[in-house]
DNA sequence: ACCCTGTTCAAACGGACGTTTGAAGGCTAT
DNA sequence: ATAGCCTTCAAACGTCCGTTTGAACAGGGT
């Protein structure tokens, strides 16, 4: 039975992913050097070019292996959401709950790796680095392109320009939801650390999005610009 | 007429952290270093540690430069909204608008530094540096209490839990609006830069803030966690 | 004329950074 | 055994970092 040599203790890579996960979140990118990650992962300072070729490409791996199926799993579920109305609009909110719901999932997984990695993912929409922000973007896109287009089938009667900045509301609410771990705190008084309770968590998130996203229209472009 | 001699080409102080702000906005505060503040502002590279300290205080001087009036004008608008209201309870819309018209009043000033400021701001927010994100969090205090009570009492009616939840959220809205630069073009497809036009951008912002924050009441903490 | 205070300057400090190197191990297949 | 490949390792590479130093320079008050 020599099949189960495949997770020794852990491999090499996996070590210096969790490590550099946790490390990044933690004191993001810049602040992260490979001294602190491989000394974390137990590992050579030198495993990190031999494996990944260069920082910024071990950055990428960090994402792309919780992100790609994560949106995966996004669109499986607007999939599944689809085949099921059999061609009628979907509720708006059913949608906001197929987007939502894959990342919510990975903040319960507590001590693993998963609710680091969400909060790292919430701030890197804002990352001052441009090749992170275009990574994020294209890591994205498939995902973003599919919800786009079941907004505005459901919502055939919203100006395209309004939707898109209700979709840009609504990203970054949760984006935000996502990695803030103190501004509750800092809004509540105190509240200390009680469990993330996800489920809970996507209800409210839920009833709040779908409401901003159905609000009544602003009185719109008329130009009222001119001060 | 002596007088206006009180700005020479512009004094050391504010060129160092003009340039600060701009390049801490482009390349974050871990990415800019003191040679590139220094060169841009066209001083000597001894100049920030002379007049400032040290690094961190000049990250903490450009916060407070634009924060300080931006939160002061926060409270000064409830003031009005409050004495004019003489005791009557305030509409949640008018508490939203007084809060998030400063910041996009910053977003107006186009080639002034504001605009990049107030982008700035709202990555701050996330920040993985903690002293950051305290300093952040200090200066906001005082007028996240005055709004929370504000809220309190135009919705005395919502359990407590339940609005400290929709004050992060919008405060996530906003904060991710100021800073995201990318996404809306991102969502759109292309949609060039025309520029921000904040008066449009408020009343988006306030509707779909208001709707969010007044919406129905998702059902409660039943504790329907065990899956 | 003098010193004093506030500011600017070039140069250097020690340390941490990401990356590269070449040798040493550990395997399996021959 | 031997050869080959993949992986690990200690050490060093050159560069850039934030900060410090001590001298030079300015201007006004006595």
């Amino acid at each position: 039975m020599p099949l189960r040599a495949v997770k020794p203790p852990a491999d090499t890579r996996s070590r210096i992913l969790d490590a550099a996960e946790a490390l990044f979140m933690q004191h993001g990118f810049e602040g992260t050097s490979m001294r602190m990650i491989t000394a974390r992962a137990n590992v050579n300072l030198a495993a990190v070019n031999y494996h990944f070729g260069s920082k910024h490409a071990l950055v990428e791996a960090v994402f792309r292996r919780r992100l790609d199926p994560m949106n995966a799993a996004r669109i499986a579920a607007l999939d599944r959401l689809e085949n099921e109305a059999r061609g009628a609009a979907l509720a708006p909110e059913a949608i906001i709950r197929a987007f939502v719901a894959p990342s919510l999932r990975l903040l319960e997984d507590a001590q693993g790796g998963g609710r680091n990695f969400v909060r790292l993912l919430g701030r890197a929409y804002t990352e001052p680095a441009r090749e992170i922000r275009h990574l994020i973007g294209a890591l994205y896109a498939p995902a973003m392109a599919r919800y786009k287009a079941a907004f505005e089938r459901a919502l055939a009667h919203m100006p395209r320009e309004e939707l898109v900045w209700r979709m840009h509301f609504m990203f970054g609410t949760l984006a935000y939801t996502l990695a803030a771990t103190d501004t509750v705190r800092l809004i509540a008084g105190c509240k200390p650390e009680d469990r993330y309770n996800a489920q809970l968590l996507e209800e409210r998130l839920a009833a709040f999005l779908a409401a901003g996203l159905l609000a009544p229209l602003p009185r719109s472009c008329a130009i009222e610009e001119a001060a």
